[in-house]
Formats: structure tokens, sequence, C-alpha cells
RNA sequence: GCCGCGUUGGUCAAGGGGUUAAGACGCCUCCCUUUCACGGAGGAAUCACGGGUUCGAUUCCCGUACGUGGUACCA
């Protein structure tokens, strides 16, 4: 039956990418390399009003950074062009004419303020947002009402107008989600939708259908929410003669916020201190920044796994995945019918797991701007690498890098003394000039560690005591490696210099 | 209000007529480590409620509650 899986990812470019909007990505991608199908990014920019710059080619981006490269698109066409319904606009009216020649759709000529005016008029405690439908529409400026003379009259003297969907009164649509089995609505209570807008252009409504049909689309991942309008979707499959080609529907469970209720949204991240955007959004109007994923410090293969896992999961205690893994396992019965809210905690739990398995002198380049961004100068690439390697287990962000590594680089500013003060002495003095004095040479750090012991040993000191202030001395703070790995890294003049400082400050 | 969809620990979730109801994140305790982290061993914590069906319901059915989405010339 399915000769060949087309899927499509349809986003309105009108600003960040959120989430959500990866996630649907993410399973109509591996879904379709599942299924050696085709995965067509479709730009739905229907609505000329909401017009944002750089917010078509930010998706693009986006989806770059996460890997989830459309096989057709905007840049890419394949034979189904254009693939920006602004381009594709000639081509809806047609259809729409059609519905209306099958009695299936009127032309209306109601204005914004008629259109208010029937709503505040038929509104009732009961009833609070009355609908444009089979029980309003008799009363309406449209071509159900008016004579065929009446309508050319008004069309011919350029009067604006749309073109609604007439629904049916007593009928019951039932279509099977392949995520929450069988659905039915009442023709009854969905409204007469616009289809066709006063510019010329179509809803998402007729647009989706005509364009999955055009573009051969065999299934259509979407979000939960669009779950209400699906019935008008049929119908229109079923009223244009495509009902054998219309595609399996599968609508995707929300992802909300952390606490409190409903759907997550930019706000939250600002709120509750994380990101919601896959990347760095910056609106050309306000001029705001949000910021993504990607600069917070999450590695593509991490927030991968964070979405999949979110509403997907493989039925084993495998929590780990790669894309390439999940492209393997994916498949839509296991996908959640319930929303799932957003952890973010678990998610730089991700992200630390996929840190551990990356490769060094990957995270070094990927961590270097966090350092900059710091004023730590880093000019040696292989020590960075080093430098990842010694602190990458607890690292859970890309710019955690910075926080656990920097005074590799550079001596460290501020010193946690009151970690040393209350207990120092000025044995303890002595001994550290001592010792400094003695360091001849660059040993292993076991070698390094075993000499400082015996000479602590040696001034009946207990080197249980003077770990700690070394460690604040070329730290800064009670964190990091291994204090004579340290060193070992640094190297002699860079410690002597370090315990110098200090041991001035506590003189 | 009406309609759709949903509901297993705080969160992500496995399970789907008989189980000690997995696992993960987070939290707590201990071990390792003279730091932090990693790692290891434990611990607290769950089937929304009420009716059925059944020898037996977390699992099936019906209600209720709650949540969520929709109710635009936005997608």
């Amino acid at each position: 039956m399915e000769n060949h899986v087309r899927v499509r990812f349809a986003p309105s470019p009108t600003g960040g990418l959120h989430l959500g909007g990866v996630r649907t990505v993410l399973f109509n991608y591996l879904f379709a390399k599942k299924h050696k199908g085709t995965f067509v990014l479709r730009v739905e920019d229907t609505d000329q009003t909401r017009f944002v710059e750089g917010a078509e080619q930010y998706i693009f981006d986006c989806l770059n950074w996460a890997g989830l490269n459309p096989d057709e698109s905007p840049l890419n066409p394949g034979a189904y062009a254009p693939y920006r319904q602004s381009e594709r606009k000639p081509m809806y009216r047609q259809y729409a004419e059609q519905l209306i020649a099958q009695c299936n759709a009127y032309y209306a000529f109601d204005t914004p303020e008629e259109l208010e005016q029937m709503r505040e008029q038929y509104k009732t405690p009961e009833n609070p947002s009355p609908q444009y439908d089979h029980r309003t529409r008799g009363q309406m400026r449209n071509s159900l009402n008016l004579s065929p003379a009446e309508v050319q009259e008004l069309i011919d003297a350029g009067t604006p107008y749309v073109i609604r969907i007439k629904m049916p009164e007593n009928e019951t649509v039932q279509f099977t989600d392949l995520i929450r089995g069988s659905i039915s609505n009442e023709t009854q209570l969905v409204d007469d939708k616009v289809l066709l807008k006063s510019d010329g252009m179509p809803t998402y409504h007729l647009a989706v259908v005509v364009d999955d049909y055009l573009m051969k689309i065999t299934h259509a991942f979407r979000g939960e929410e669009w779950l209400p309008s699906a019935p008008i979707h049929i119908l229109l499959w079923k009223y244009l003669g495509w009902e054998n080609e219309m595609p399996h529907w599968a609508h995707l469970p929300l992802i909300l916020k952390p606490d409190g209720n409903g759907k997550l949204s930019k706000r939250d991240g600002e709120r509750l201190g994380f990101p919601v955007f896959a990347m760095e959004w910056k609106d050309p109007k306000t001029g705001d920044i949000v910021e993504g994923f990607k600069e917070k410090g999450f590695l593509p293969e991490a927030f991968i796994n964070i979405l999949a896992m979110l509403g997907w999961n493989a039925g084993t205690e495998q929590e780990i995945f790669s894309l390439e893994e999940l492209c393997d396992l994916f498949s839509l019965e296991r996908v959640h019918k319930g929303g799932a809210k957003f952890d973010y905690e678990k998610a730089k739990w991700y992200n630390q797991q996929h840190i551990q398995r990356a490769d060094n002198a990957r995270l070094a380049q990927l961590s270097k701007p966090y350092f900059e961004a710091k004023g730590v100068t880093v000019a040696d690439d292989q020590k960075l690498e080093q430098a990842v390697a010694m602190v990458k287990e607890r690292c859970h962000l890309l710019s955690d890098f910075a926080e656990q590594a920097s005074f590799l680089f550079a001596a460290p500013v501020t010193h946690d003394l009151d970690a040393v003060k209350p207990k120092w002495t000025a044995e303890k003095s002595a001994f550290f000039t001592k010792w400094m004095d003695g360091l001849a040479q660059l040993d292993e750090p076991a070698a390094m560690e075993a000499a400082f012991g015996a000479l602590a040993a040696e001034e009946g000191l207990k080197k249980g005591e003077l770990m700690m202030p070394l460690r604040i001395m070329l730290v800064g703070g009670k964190f990091g490696p291994g204090v004579f790995d340290i060193i070992h890294f640094i190297g002699l003049e860079e410690t002597k210099t370090r315990v110098q400082h200090v041991l001035a400050a506590l003189a």
C-alpha cells in the first residue's frame, strides 16, 4: 500500500523554533528514515501579516544544527516545487472554486465588523463563542443567502470575500489516528472555516490538504492541537475526491510546562531559566534575543535524544540513543498519547551523558567560545583537549567546561580563603615555601604527590591538612581534578607563582 | 459553555486481567575520593475517583473528577 513514504514538516516562519516543533521534525525524520522515505520541509507562510524577516533561514539553521535536514525543501526543491505556500498561491483557488461548484463551500462577504457583530449578538452564557456555522450562516452575507446575480455583482464590484467550507449538519466524521486510534467528530459542532482568505491566500485548512495531496504525502504528523480541526481536513479530502490518497494521520502529544499547566512556551523558559528554542532567536522587530539550546551548551545529539524521549520510548532500559539508533528503533506504536512535562534537570543529564561519549577534540572546539566569553584565552588546542579530558565528567553543559577548566589556563582571580584561613599556621606557610624550593622538575603526578607527603611527614604535618590549601591556591575553590594532575598540567613555574600569591595573602 | 484528546511515583516512563508494579532523572543515606564530579550500594515515593465485568482489575467497560487542546480571514 505504502509505495514510498513521504512525510513533511510544515512550519510557519514567524519566530523561534520551539522544542515541540523540533520534536515534530524529529518524529517525521525518524519515520522517514526508518521507512526509507522522503522528508519534506514545506514553508507555511500564508499569513502575510505575520511575516518575519529571517525566520525561514533560521528554521533551516536549526534543522541543520540538529542534523535533521530535509530531503526536499525550498532550498533543495524536489519534484513538487515550489515549497513555499506563498509561491503556490495560484494553485489553491481552483480547488476552492471546485468546492463551491459542488456546494461544499460558499462565498462570504461579511466584514470583520459584521462577524464581530454576529458573535456579540449570539453570545450567551451557555455559548460564549458563537461560530459561523449552520445555525448562523443563514443570517450572514454569503452566497447561500444571496442570489447568483447579487453574488456576481458583489464580486464584480470588487467586494472583498472569503470562501468558507459548508459543514454538513448531521454527519459523523470518523478517522483512524496512528497514535490514538479511532477519532470521531460531529460536523454540526464544527464551524464553517475560511478556506480562502480575502487576499487570495489559502488558510491552513485548505493549504494543508491541497499541498499534502499534490506533494503526495503519505503520513501527516502534527501536534495534538490540530485534532479538533481534523474533521475539516478529512471532509476536504473527501470533497476534493482524493479520499483514497489521504495520508495517515498521527497527532503527537504536546510538550507541557514543567510546573503548573499548559503548553510549554517561550515565556516559561525565561521564567524558569532554561531554553525553549533550538537556537538563539533574535526578533528583528523588537531586537529581543532568546537563548537556544545550542547557545546554552547542548550538544545536538543530546538535544535529539531529549526530544525523542519526550513522548516516545524504546520499551527497553536504554536511555541514551544516537540518531542512527533512533532511526532504526522508532515506531509510532510506542509514541505516547498524553502530553509530557519538560524536565530541564533530566535534559541536562542527557547532555552530560552525551558529553562523556563525545570526542575530546570536538568538545574542545565547541567549548572554546565559553572560555573566550569568560576572558580566558586558550592558544593551544592540544592543551585545551587535554583540559577537556580532565574535567569532562563534571560537565553537564558545554559552558561548564569554562567553569571547570579556566583555572588551567589562567590563575584564579578569587580564592576561597575561608576554607584555609581558620586552620592556617606559620608552620604550614613555612612548609609550602620549603616545598616550592624543592620543586626542581616536573614529575608524574603520583611521584610529586609522594614527595609532597614525605616532606609533610618530615615537617610533622599531616598531608591531608595541606591538600586543601594547595588546591585553593591553584584552583581558587574546592573543586576540580586531582591537585597533582593540575600541577602537572600548568607546570612548575605557574604552580609556584600561584602558591606564592596566596601565601602572601595569608601572611 | 460546548467539543476533542488525555490521566502509572515530584518528572520521564515500562507493564496491560493474577508482577515484590521495571528502569531513568531528581531527592536522601552510605562507600570511593583528604576537593568537586564520576562511579558503586541502598532508601523514600506511583496505578485520579466511583461503579460495573470477572474467581481476580493498575490493566477491559461506563460514569465522575482533573488536566490539556480547540472553539480566528494564526498556524
